[in-house]
DNA sequence: CTGAAAGCGCTTACAG
DNA sequence: CTGAAAGCGCTTACAG
């Protein structure tokens, strides 16, 4: 492999001033400038990145915690992210915890020993093992998903834009509206988009039914089966359902369908998530937008801003927009 | 930050006893390990990958090049890599070309000046300049998708898959097949799947009429205006037609639901590609499976080996299933 | 079983 | 404008 001493030799320099050529720092005569150039040229030669980062402590790579990559919300948040790194001549390196929970404490200090100079963690939870290892953390972290009351976040809306959701559905007539959630170790998903629904419910003061409440975990199978307690729980059906995923959605979307129950005529589904399923499922489902690509763009930025001096711990409510569809 | 001489001094070892208890080779007395695991475990120390690599020349990191990440297939195929290195305790640096072919050579170099132990080339072209960088990588690189012949890769059954599915839309009655392909300089979607297509409708005695042959992008838009082109051409309708991926498909049905003509009934469609969009779309989408999350394990497996010895070049072809459904 | 020494490929004051 | 020297945090023969 050639090294900065190869070319020091070749180019009759010093490594010093190859040092200098490669970061544009510090004087170099002409000349030696274009000897250099021309060995590089000629030997293909990359500085090592792991000698680099051993003397500057700097790698350019950002690691990013994520639940699961295979989920459209995650790819587009990653997709975001991984333009803004570009841009900015850093690389990305990718760990998933499988809906782990222990696993993004872990991935914190292994992406650490790995001399990250930035973590992007999609949270799902903020729990107090999770709030100490951030706090353990020697580099900046930006969360994105989940308010950590400790560093920069980026925060969907969840409670506005739900609200908003559930009001526009009554304003369509509904009035009894049940509700599919996730488990309440997520603040985000879990607590503060049923409590939009609760409230709003309230503040017209419409019956919130505990039969119409389900809890499910993100997956389409426990949409499915979620609805299907719901129409199965004796007391009457609900005329309408709010979906906490668009991916809950679909699954209670399939039952209704295999029942023969028509959405939205005989019940009126809406849900957060802007996936292509949920457009080109039929009916086409009505949704609330959180713009995950942007929001994991605004997050790589912020985290890129911190790396770039400013320590201001910045919270960023994202924007979000509800997609009227026909399903509701 | 602590570094190895900390721990050394603090246990009263050197740090050469230090380095042998953290990588459990050579011999250390039980009470020196003891006094090591405490003053780790007090410091929480980690030892430094960039010194690490610099001395080893291993990263523990491995390289994923692929053309976009938000889309299903590339998201089931990263899952499926990052399971195994999971696994394999591996890290996976990941960069997106957005579809530029040059960048594919660009990351090849990039990914070594990084350091990453090893290469995963989602691939969409086989042209000279790629094979060219490829064979002046120094690490082994594996390919996904094409065969690219001077190096290991995982091969999607593209001509016997798609001429398969020609065959059960033939079986099913259908005679007047159309095709929508992508440009020709992807080897393995844009000229396998087409030739299959003509070869089975040739074997089968059945005319191949170009007014039916179509060349999107991979979008869903391209599926729809290939399809409005299909429909509105002058000759004769097709009763069935065959995309080269999921989205196309998507998007070719948008247009034929818009002008009320029915599928199957009317005009039969049939894709490559399991996302779960053509699972739920109605008519339910009839398609190749080519079980990408597998064939991005079996890439990252194919991968390991040769990092561990191997040197070997492998061929896989992957499997495949036809997913029978209600578009045909 | 253990430690001293050399070296991996860089960058960075410093002296000239 | 340029080079010699030190040092980043590790690992690895080698000698004991």
């Amino acid at each position: 492999m050639t090294t900065i001493n190869d070319i020091a030799k070749l180019a009759e320099v010093s490594r010093s001033t190859v040092s200098r050529y490669l970061n544009s720092n510090g004087y170099v005569s002409e000349e030696a400038k274009k000897r250099i150039m021309k060995v590089i040229e000629e030997t293909g030669y990359m500085p090592s990145q792991s000698a680099k980062s051993l003397r500057t402590k700097k790698t350019g790579v950002i690691g990013v915690i994520l639940p699961k990559i295979s989920t459209e919300t995650a790819s587009r948040v990653v997709s975001g992210i991984n333009k803004v790194l570009q841009q900015n001549d850093y690389q990305m390196l990718l760990t998933t915890t499988s809906q782990e929970h222990k696993k993004e404490i872990e991935f914190i200090r292994l992406l650490q020993s790995r001399n990250v100079d930035g973590i992007l963690l999609l949270a799902t939870n903020t729990e107090k093992p999770l709030i100490d290892a951030i706090g353990n953390a020697t580099v900046p972290i930006v969360a994105l998903g989940q308010d950590i009351p400790t560093i920069s976040s980026v925060i969907y809306p969840d409670y506005l834009a739900t609200g908003e959701m559930i009001e526009y559905m009554i304003q369509k007539g509904y009035q009894h509206i049940g509700f599919i959630g996730v488990e309440e170790y997520d603040p985000a998903v879990g607590i503060e988009r049923k409590r939009a629904f609760v409230d709003t419910l309230t503040k017209h003061q419409l019956k919130v039914n505990k039969d119409w409440i389900m809890q499910g975990d993100f997956s389409i199978e426990s949409g499915y089966n979620s609805m299907k307690s719901i129409i199965n729980s004796g007391s009457d059906r609900p005329d309408a359902v709010f979906a906490v995923t668009d991916q809950i959605a679909v699954g209670a979307m399939q039952f209704l369908k295999e029942q023969q129950i028509q959405i939205p005529n005989d019940i009126a589904i809406a849900a957060t998530g802007a996936s292509r399923l949920a457009q080109y499922i039929e009916p086409s489902l009505t949704v609330i937008d959180f713009l995950n690509e942007e929001a994991g763009a605004i997050a790589a930025e912020l985290l890129i801003e911190e790396l770039t001096g400013t320590k201001a711990i910045k919270k960023i409510i994202h924007d979000y927009r509800l997609l009227v569809r026909n399903s509701v």
